[in-house]
Formats: structure tokens, C-alpha cells, sequence
DNA sequence: ATTAAACAAGACTAATATATCTTATATTAT
DNA sequence: ATAATATAAGATATATTAGTCTTGTTTAAT
């Protein structure tokens, strides 16, 4: 919906690495396990990020993942738009129409646009340190039941 | 991101058949040719929506298709469901977590909870009349310029 | 009756996203 | 030095979606 499933395994491995941020490096695997990823393919998404500096990587052994920055200051569609690619250009409309603007505006675009926005407010403002925060309460909250 | 590709093309058949609405039956191939719909795939849908009574067809000679009913009665999510399929039933949590509710909420469920509630509302609430007369005025404003 | 022209339906092809397999390369423990 | 073990990378496989091709069936004009 709003992201490929690439991006959501990278999001969650991200979380991840935020959850149980350390100076020692996590092995790919060791998220793959915890999420139930493929490992191979959580590498290749690793790899993407690592080339857009949100991940740092340490070869050989006892090697392994770290953020690569401040994770309050890595926000949600840094890393989607690493895996997915940013946004096109202009934005298609809801309906497919060609030329849908405010001005010449598609028939859903008084409704869409907004929830568009929100969309977008979403993804740029929920950082990872806060996300995190959020799972690590979540569990708690699990286990308690 | 709302709907597949099928069921938009789906949507902008059923806009064009409320827009020129008609005793005389359109062809498929008059509505594939508008929207620059490749004419066979377009068929494949059309024979969906058929099926699930949103639009008639008459076969042979001089055949073609109708809306299923009055157009005012016709809601998106009605296409798209027929289309794409109903929503699964449990649906997952916008980052993939399992487990993601009001009590045990995942990292993005405050935030994203009201706009999945504003898309929901959005494709229940639009009718074909209303989204066709959007289209109409469209249309004239563009020629206009 | 015959034929032309429309939708119906099934098999096939292409493109993309997801997932796996294999080999290379880097690094550390021994 | 060597072996063990991690990521890097490229090729291959599978699943899903999108699109095409061919044939069947229905209907009306001739």
C-alpha cells in the first residue's frame, strides 16, 4: 500500500537495529531470524541502503550491520525512497486521468489530495528512534497479556 | 497505490459509460480507444464486472456494454472490490508487524489508522454520477484554456 | 442461410517484484 | 599463513500482474 515489501523488510530491519543499537555490528541474519525475512534477500536490501549511507557495514567475520546516523535523525522515507526509488515526477492521478491539478482536478482530487498529504506528512516526519521506542512498548505490552 | 491497475481501468470504463450514457449499447473498443486501454486486456475486466452484474453486455452484432444500474448507485470500492478482490481479512499493520491493534498498537497505527479510515471513506462514499459530472467539468475547463 | 461484428474464454507472452543459489571478497580468530 | 565467517554481487528461479493471441459463441444485417 504504501510501500513495496522490500522497503518493509528494510524498515523493520532498520527498527531493529535501532531496538538493539550497540557498538558491536548485527549480523544480517540475526534480524532475518527475528523478522522471519529471507536472509539472502534482506542482504540485497541491506546492500541499497548501505549504498545510501542509512546503514554502515562491516565485512568478514564477526561483521555485520550498524545505523548510519543518529537513528532520531533518519526519517521513514529515506528509506523508502532508497529501496523504492523517490516518487515520480508528476503524480499521477487517482483515476489515471491525464493533467489532473488543482486547477483541472481529477474526480477524486479534492478528496485524494489531502489523504495524500497526510501520507507523505507520515513518512517524513515518524523517525526511526520513535518507531522503535514504540515496538520496544509494544512488546512489553504483549508480554504482559 | 488505492487499486491495481485492472481496477483503475476498470473505473475509467464505468466513468466513460455514466459520462455518455446511452440506450444503445458502447463497445468495448470505443472505451479502450478513449482511454488508450490496451482493447483486449480491457475486455478481460469488462467480463469481470459483467459477471459481477456492475455492468450488462449484449453479444453480437451491434453489441456492446451498459452500467449494471443506476450510476448514482454504483460506489468505487464496489469496482475495485470486484476487481482486486475483497480486503483480507485480517488486514497487516502499515510496517508488517504481526499482532498490530488499538491495544497493541504497531509504531505507525496512530497515524495511519485515520488515513486508511479517509481512504475507506473515500472509495465507499464516491458514486460513478458524481465522479462523471467531475469528469464532464473537467473536461471543460481544459477546453477552455 | 450467410456473413460480419460484437463479447466470452482460455492459452500464451512480457514485465516486474520477490526470493534463492552460487561465487567473490574482506576480515578476524586460530 | 590458514581457515572460518561475515557482507558483496551477480545469476538464476518463482510469483504476480499486465498485456496479447487465438478461437468460440452470440446476434443482427444482408
Amino acid at each position: 500500500m504504501l510501500y513495496s515489501k522490500s522497503a518493509e523488510y528494510g524498515i523493520q530491519a532498520m527498527i531493529y537495529l535501532t531496538e538493539y543499537r550497540s557498538d558491536e555490528p548485527t549480523m544480517v541474519s540475526t534480524i532475518s531470524d527475528a523478522y522471519d525475512i529471507p536472509h539472502q534477500y534482506l542482504a540485497k536490501i541491506v546492500q541499497t541502503l548501505v549504498k545510501h549511507r542509512l546503514l554502515k557495514a562491516k565485512r568478514g567475520r564477526n561483521g555485520g550491520i550498524f545505523l548510519g546516523r543518529n537513528p532520531k535523525d533518519i526519517y521513514l522515507h529515506e528509506i523508502v525512497y532508497a529501496i523504492d526509488g523517490p516518487p515520480p515526477e508528476n503524480e499521477k492521478c487517482a483515476i489515471g486521468l491525464d493533467l489532473c491539478s488543482d486547477e483541472t482536478p481529477c474526480p477524486l482530487h479534492h478528496t485524494w489530495k489531502p489523504i495524500k498529504g497526510a501520507i507523505r506528512e507520515m513518512l517524513s516526519s515518524e523517525n526511526l528512534l520513535e518507531l522503535a521506542k514504540r515496538v520496544t512498548e509494544k512488546r512489553r505490552i504483549m508480554n504482559k497479556k
